[in-house]
DNA sequence: ATTTTCTTTGGTAACGTTACCAATTCAAAA
DNA sequence: TTTTGAATTGGTAACGTTACCAAAGAAAAT
């Protein structure tokens, strides 16, 4: 394969000369940027990445490491980020952890090694040392969908907001009996949407029966597991909550070998919308996180950090998650029920 | 930050004892190990992956390039692959051409300057000049799902077959006017799908009826918009055939615009089922393609072929696409429908 | 005509690593 | 004791590019 070498020396001139000219930057005459094009179009001239990085310390790829890309939510965000960041000449590696520590741990250093220009980072479980890591080598970083006990940049959705309004949704719906169907306690949105839940409800001077809260993962496994465990509850609880999709899922499963029906015997609301293209009928009440505008909006961050130089103050934007309402959170509730 | 010279340095050998204890290569004496590695533990020696791939010519690095992430099929694609390649030490970067030319072919140009080991490439319209462009260089290359008139390696699942099962079935219903709703006519699976039909139709005496066959493009609103068509053609079709999932969905909305039920007054197969995890009531009988199977398939086999150095024979590998009959195909039509 | 300034060009070295070759050490064999 | 061979270690150079510095030439100002 040809180098810039031979670009060169076709082309009668110094290889610094075809650099400047294949980069446009630097000044070089016309001659010379004539006779340097003609040289790397006839030798069929691919630049190498790989040297370019380690002489300018630059490898225009970031690293994109979250839980699952299986998840629609998720697989939106990677779009998004895929979108933004490639227009601007940045690759992106993705990573999937599965909220396992190890992994992260492992994905993280090996993209250290990589050299990635930045991260965008959905943190599994206590990823503080990880971070710790990253930023003591002073390479950018966003964190993507939660929050950490760290200055940091964050992207995120309104969890403990969204999560407040299904809970407001159902008792003015009349439910008393909420069951709480939530991720790993050292998840944020997964604390947060519980959070929500129980303002909604202390501020109606209604205690949350703790009984009622479950912690599980974010699986449909998990999701079904907890429902069942629910439905066990007596008084039985009237409406499940479920914070994530695939908990979503899970509960209508469950609920659903249980024979009971959504929502004339027990109403559901969840988290995450699932994409329009994807669903046929939407059913379920959720609040909606703007995934694509969450990975916009955090690829550009990383992006414009990695053009500034300076150190700046970390910022945390927080989206909005509005509520829509549909057939699964039911009509009223009678008092009898 | 430390580079293996500092660790050389502290650990009182050479660098190029510290590369050997460090990367396990050539031999070195115990003491030189422990030393090594206290040095590089102490200095939280992060070894750089840039400057190995200039002198190893390796990067472990390979480039995936779909034409849409966000379809699940391609979701499920892209896991498989990250599994299989992460697991040995690889990296995936993923690219979303949208089924655009331009966008292919930058893409490909900006991977072979970042000096990827290898592709995974679904070919969107004629790759064939890009594709010769790489064998030219040397760099392995693995063509998913679609097939092209080139010797390459191919992994792709059984398109016709799937289409003749799908057309059996729906003729075994009695349906005799059925509308195929195609994708772009470049690409393989779409005119396979289309000819897998033709000949379940020929095969029983019947002619296809050219005026019922739509090509359009891979998405929801191109397969309602075919649909639309469909609808108008008189006698009106009884079936229809969406040859991807997007297509079908399109399809399906159509169809409802239309005030026309599934499977009652209208029946409809498509292709490529939805993850088990994303739909709750599944509903469309399908050729189903194993999303996960091909992605590992195609993985394995690019990992192989950037292992051995000889040339070799390229292989095509069709997976089967087994019919899973569901509510959509409808029971028996009567006669007089 | 001389000085100043700007444009263009090139030489050298360096980014961090490892391939290749050569030298040294040490133990075993003769 | 000498020889042989294996294990260990190191020096040098190279992967392909561009940063940095300096020089040469051209154009403008005095």
């Amino acid at each position: 394969m040809s180098t810039i070498r031979d670009v060169a020396k076709r082309a009668g001139v110094a290889p610094i000369t075809a650099s400047r000219v294949l980069n446009r930057s630097g000044s070089f005459s016309d001659a010379a940027r004539v006779r340097v094009e003609a040289a790397a179009a006839e030798l069929g001239y691919v630049p190498n990445r790989v040297a370019q990085s380690l002489r300018s310390r630059r490898t225009r790829m970031i690293g994109l490491v979250l839980t699952d890309i299986t998840n629609p939510f998720w697989t939106t965000i990677a779009r998004a980020v895929e979108d933004v960041t490639s227009a601007r000449g940045y690759h992106v590696i993705v990573c999937n952890t599965d909220e396992s520590d190890a992994k992260q741990k492992q994905y993280l250093d090996l993209l250290l090694q990589t050299q990635v220009d930045g991260f965008l980072l959905v943190p599994a479980g206590n990823a503080v040392e990880e971070i710790d890591r990253i930023q003591q080598r002073d390479v950018p970083l966003v964190v993507l969908d939660r929050t950490l006990p760290l200055p940091v940049d964050v992207v995120r959705a309104d969890s403990e907001g969204g999560a407040y309004q299904l809970a407001e949704h159902l008792l003015e719906l009349g439910h008393r009996r909420i069951a709480v169907l939530s991720g790993p306690r050292d998840t944020s949105v997964a604390v947060d949407r519980v959070a929500g839940c129980v303002r909604a409800l202390e501020e109606r001077g209604l205690a949350a029966d703790p009984s009622l809260i479950f912690h599980g993962e974010f699986t449909q496994e998990s999701g079904a597991a907890m429902t069942r465990q629910a439905l066990f509850a007596r008084p039985q609880p009237t409406a499940l909550f479920a914070v994530n999709n695939f908990i979503a899922i899970g509960a209508i499963r469950a609920v659903r070998e249980s024979g009971l029906r959504i929502p004339e015997d027990i109403a559901l609301v969840g988290f995450d919308d699932l994409p329009e293209h994807l669903v046929l009928e939407p059913f379920l009440t959720v609040a909606s996180q703007p995934a694509y505008e969450m990975g916009r909006v955090a690829a550009e961050r990383l992006l414009d950090r990695l053009a500034q130089d300076e150190p700046h103050e970390f910022q945390e934007v927080v989206l909005p998650t509005p509520l829509i309402v549909r057939r699964s959170s039911g009509g009223p509730v009678s008092e009898t029920s």
